[in-house]
DNA sequence: AAGTAAACCAAGCGCTTGCTTGGTTGTCAA
DNA sequence: TTGACAACCAAGCAAGCGCTTGGTTTACTT
């Protein structure tokens, strides 16, 4: 059983072959694209090839289609995080881990999937934010326990949360100045992230 | 003359007792509250006391409003930040006022005016982005000469650039996650981020 | 008192939006 | 072969959108 297929049985991610799956991907594209707002369930549509009344029969609302989206985009990272952090014991490699599958979250696949969770967040209302902050808080969390062993450690004075918040920001912030192709390359970008936050934490 | 004066004599704000400004005033407070394209132009006539049509008068289309609004925003926090920099001698404590500063411009006055910049960014054309950029220029290459100066002084390892995009993005991202009410004061949270940055520079 | 220009109104045009409705096609199990 | 169901089409509705137009009010100058 290949990694997708047992991604699709667990109920991770919906099959990219099937026609919900075809809308969720050809949506997420078009939400990154041109923002959520932006985006038109006919824009939707003529991407998959079918009339924008057809969504539809899939969705209730468009709305829906951006919460889809979004837990997908959750679900798939923590599984990713999850399974990449197996086996990593020191807290080092387990913050370089944590930076490096953020960014390929953002960066990886098709491309900014992971920061539409921060730049739509406004687009949805109350009870769909609700729904993915259930899945958010597991992911979160992960963040938190190793950033609090983190400071235990004396890697940093600051603590998980504090610390979580402000390594999110620059994360996620820097689709709005790092570029892919220029000199600097994710695995450098992911470093220097590193760096700026614990750079010095072998001087104590 | 007070202050206010002076920076509307100098064309850094339009004089919020003005029609203009107080369209402004109005319009940049639903941006904030409703993001831009969820805000109408009849949104902000009724905030105002006037018809929708009536904006017109004032402004070509609704982008050129939150153009103008973005503009206001980095001239007044340019205006503010060069001011308290004056007599700040060390690059610590410049590195302090830019964080307060910055941190000021996001919840400060009627609170989080900084953070349309680049929570609405895409909702400007090429052409309104470049002219928007011109100003920002100036403001980030403030940023970047006391960093770069950090960097010399070996209290980051990393150049001003990149150093500068990791912290504005910690910074502007806050909103998604702090609470000015919460436990952690404004001062407290500027201090943290300090330390985050450069806590154990004096190690070194 | 007359002139001027800014500020605003009243009405609505043309277009796009999310979504609905009633009917048609293709697929597969019984 | 028939029935059932998912997938989709064709057409369009109601509401909301940015913006225009032609005219009126108000404040100030000369």
């Amino acid at each position: 059983m290949t990694d997708l297929a047992r991604l699709i049985d667990e109920g991770v991610v919906t099959d990219p072959d099937s026609a919900k799956g075809r809308l969720l991907r050809e949506a997420r594209q078009l939400f990154k694209v041109k923002g959520f707002t932006k985006t038109t369930v006919r824009d939707i549509a003529a991407a998959v090839g079918i009339l924008s009344g057809s969504i539809f029969h899939h969705f209730p609302n468009k709305e829906d289609i951006l919460r889809c989206v979004m837990e997908e985009t959750i679900r798939v990272s923590l599984a990713r995080l999850k399974s990449e952090l197996e086996g990593v014991d020191t807290t080092e490699d387990q913050i370089r881990t944590l930076i490096r599958c953020e960014l390929d979250a953002i960066y990886g696949r098709e491309g900014q999937d992971f920061t539409i969770l921060v730049s739509e967040w406004r687009s949805l209302n109350t009870a769909s934010q609700a729904k993915v902050l259930e899945f958010r808080e597991v992911y979160e969390n992960l963040w938190h326990q190793v950033f609090n062993d983190a400071q235990a450690q004396g890697m940093s004075p600051l603590g998980g949360v504090v610390l979580r918040g402000f390594v999110r920001g620059a994360l996620v912030d820097t689709i709005n100045w790092y570029k892919p192709d220029g000199k600097l390359s994710l695995e450098q970008l992911a470093e220097q992230v590193y760096l700026a936050f614990f750079g010095r934490s072998a001087s104590l």
